[in-house]
DNA sequence: ATAAATTTTTAGACTTGTCTAATTTTTAAA
DNA sequence: TTTAAAAATTAGACAAGTCTAAAAATTTAT
């Protein structure tokens, strides 16, 4: 078994290592869990003596495969509990995440099979995460940000990039739900602001906003 | 907050507080977390200097307030985890002790009011122990040990005093579940073995078994 | 190609929680 | 009441995980 500390680091590679093919660097590891790099440096090595990643001094680490075994259970459990949280909690997207990051640690194959099934195996977290299955896949949606649809464009609103509290709140006060259609209107050369038309209203959103929305391209 | 350690000794001082009204003694709290005395004692110096507990060199410990509330509501926790895994998730009772170690560590008030009101509002958790409210109140069910029957008397089962999963699954064998009732027929002075009648059936069992079931006495 | 800046690693310290072995204190027995 | 046994505490060590400050390696800029 494994800590909480070392899942955590795991979890923080698999993440980090989705949005590059190089080795993931020791500072973006110590960004991602609001540590410092030597913090960082400590665990890489205890890790790699494990065989939970592989490690060259100065080049940064990849997952081994047992090791991105436990990263996406860890995942896995992360999201399915955000889903326990929404639907049977009555807690909204915005609070979820804390909690989550706690309950994912909980050690126990059947608790998260039937949490699974209990939930009616969702494919998706609330904030448009996908859920990996207990072996490890799951549907790769293709996808774009709002910010890269031009004029007359439209899609569906089918994620966050940013699932910060704070984002999440703008969006529920401007109504803006996963599931929504958004089509472009205009273009606001000035300060890349775009005009949208959402569930039959208009809206204006900066560019900040709309490049921290995923959009479903046909 | 506290850590898991720190509400697992107050968990523990908490349940020996409630048999006996003396302090409670270092080896009996090493005893229930399979550690050392030693380490005891070095925990209860901390608890201490935290206002959890009040403790006088070498004559046992008790609670304070702050203490007292922190371990019931680590006692709540784990029983609605408990009902939850067993009414929602399958799990059976003799399965849910270890996950539910884990999960009376979750810190989110939220999350364990939300979760009461989704079970209902339980008032008993699997093993029959009463769950505390919010507020740490609960209600004391009179009851007695089978043992302590006489022929010709009898009751409803209403809990278990060693919840251990080996006793669990006897008692599924022998199909003896809570809410059942029981007659005691007759006593075998020889080995203090006795004679039951329990839902239709005749049953014979030991005096051990006998001492581990709560009755309900009317 | 050398120097400067950045990144990463190491050295050393600290906290929490645990252990074994030794010592002290209390309790029970003679 | 002195002695023996049991219980509790202390001393000292260790592992996990973290931090600051310093050193080393790599990358970037001149
Ligand atoms: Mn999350
Ligand atoms: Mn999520
Ligand atoms: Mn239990
Ligand atoms: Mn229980």
């Amino acid at each position: 078994m494994f800590s909480q500390s070392e899942e955590n680091y795991l979890k923080a590679i698999y993440q980090l290592s989705s949005i590059t093919k190089d080795g993931v660097s020791t500072n973006d590891i110590a960004k991602k869990l609001e540590t410092k790099a030597s913090s960082v440096s400590d665990m890489i090595k205890r890790l790699s003596e494990k065989k939970l990643i592989e490690y060259k001094k100065y080049y940064g680490v990849r997952l081994t495969k047992e090791g991105e075994h436990i990263a996406c259970s860890v995942v896995r459990k992360h999201r399915l509990w955000e889903v326990f949280l929404v639907d049977k909690l009555n807690f909204s997207w915005d609070e979820v995440h804390d909690v989550a990051e706690q309950l994912e640690h909980i050690k126990s194959p059947k608790l998260i099979e039937e949490l699974d099934a209990f939930l009616g195996f969702p494919k998706k977290d609330p904030h448009g995460d996908p859920i990996p299955d207990k072996h490890g896949n799951y549907h790769v949606v293709e996808k774009t940000l709002l910010s890269n649809l031009h004029p007359g464009e439209k899609g569906i609103c089918i994620g966050v990039k940013d699932s910060s509290s704070d984002f999440l709140k703008y969006l529920d006060r401007q109504a803006v739900k996963l599931g929504d259609e958004i089509a472009v209107m205009a273009k606001e050369d000035y300060d890349d602001s775009i005009h949208i038309k959402i569930d039959k209203r208009e809206l204006n959103i900066s560019k900040k906003i709309a490049s921290n929305l995923y959009i479903q391209t046909p």
